[in-house]
DNA sequence: GAGTGGTCTAGACCACTGG
DNA sequence: CAGTGGTCTAGACCACTCC
């Protein structure tokens, strides 16, 4: 009964059938109803059972295959990759669902938040002229009730007038404006780095003075309001790392 | 005359049509003949002008969009993304070839290659029994004939012979295996932490004991052999930041 | 040989952007 | 409104894997 199999998809809704399918044999995945190396159904098979199209099952499997989540195998069949020990894929998500994904828990200690003006460095990361206002967070990120990160974030000030609505201690900020005021977020850059810690954040993180930290600096871009977050994070390298998946392209050697 | 317009696809050769289209599109724009914010050709010209269906035009474009290269706007048109100041994007390339890509010369200085015996993190990482004999290569990096990372590889014993064959010290190890031996990469998995210099390390990259360093250890997988490599590179903080581009999922808050 | 995914075609309708 | 990319269909042939 509580098997994906009794999933439909809906026809005439806004949502495309090919993310609708892949929804579902991603659900057949995370409900562990389908194991690293099992193969999944054919895709004759899935046009059948969904009455789609193949090029509709094609590209639901594409989203997947693009996730990580599947592989193809020409002759036999499309498999279920290895576990994923590798979260991190280039996926844009916030510090708590991240920490989650490590199996721990996330809460946040924010030490500061108010209307700062931005220096020429900021300015021109924000797309901002100097000494406009922006909105400055500063916050102590934990896992597990210890702190694991400092991070130190600028956003425009239309953004920090809509954050400042809420409760800036325990929310998500991504969750904030993406499901409160409908800003969606499109991609970032991230530049990461090491650094030692400084007396400061020594004291905030409790470490040693000279302790080894992994700095994040990211640039957050929505699809809809261009820039809206400068951020720099810095975790103490004893209880954070940071994991991708590197993928050859069909090129290789080019 | 030298346009990129001259390119003609090859119907029956043996690289799918999408691909080969792809490339031109690649070339249009490393050339600098289309740069940021252009509107390429819409789907329609590029059917007509290569004499393909929508599909192959857009599984082209696909290819492109995945790379970051290009960008759709619905209603507009497909335009050419911001300048790449974010190589890295997931892909899986060798160290000179990232290097080059950030403007520097690069080079290697090998000081040791030899068969080692597998203690129980490398054979388990390696998928061997503990005390096998696997091939370990140590090497320092350079950009601009400066160290700017120390870096230390373990092999499978057959690897490890293949490698043997050739000149250490000057050679791409990737594009051995690849040109030479057929063994294809397909994709690795990067864990990036942060650590401070070792006297043994400063010495060899020139830093002060105690500067941080930024750490990689990496597992790459070959598609035929496996994994063929364990390796733990340690890049100069100072000379070395990871970049990397992060995209959010149209799943958004899943 | 039968079945799988890989590539490709021709055509359709929709949703969005712009004048 | 015309034109763009977004989605979807039905069908075809090929390359690969396994029996």
């Amino acid at each position: 009964m509580n098997s994906v199999q009794s999933f439909q998809l809906d026809y005439n809704g806004y949502i495309p059938l090919y993310v609708q399918l892949a929804n579902v044999l991603r659900a057949h995945i995370e409900m562990g109803e389908w194991t690293a190396g099992h193969i999944i159904s054919t895709e004759t098979q899935l046009m059948n059972q969904y009455q789609v199209s193949r090029t509709t099952v094609r590209e639901a499997v594409s989203l997947l295959v693009n996730e990580g989540l599947l592989k193809r195998k020409q002759g036999k069949g499309t498999l279920v990759c290895k576990p994923k020990v590798f979260e991190t894929l280039g996926q844009l998500t916030g510090f708590s669902q991240e920490i989650r994904a490590r199996g721990m828990t996330a809460s946040a200690l924010c030490l500061q938040a108010n209307f700062v003006k931005a220096n020429k460095y900021i300015a021109s990361t924000l797309g901002v002229l100097e000494d406009t206002s922006v909105f400055r967070t500063y916050r102590l990120r934990l896992a597990e009730d210890e702190p694991i990160a400092i991070e130190e974030s600028y956003w425009p000030q239309h953004i920090g007038r809509l954050l400042l609505q809420h409760d800036l201690n325990t929310a998500a900020y991504y969750d904030i404006l993406e499901l409160e005021h409908h800003i969606i977020l499109s991609y970032a850059e991230e530049q990461i780095s090491a650094v030692v810690a400084s007396t400061h954040e020594a004291r905030h993180l409790q470490i040693a003075v000279g302790a080894p930290l992994l700095q994040m600096d990211r640039i957050t871009t929505s699809t809809s309001h261009g820039i809206i977050e400068y951020c720099q994070t810095k975790y103490r390298a004893d209880r954070y790392n940071y994991r991708i998946r590197l993928q050859r392209l069909n090129g290789q050697s080019r």
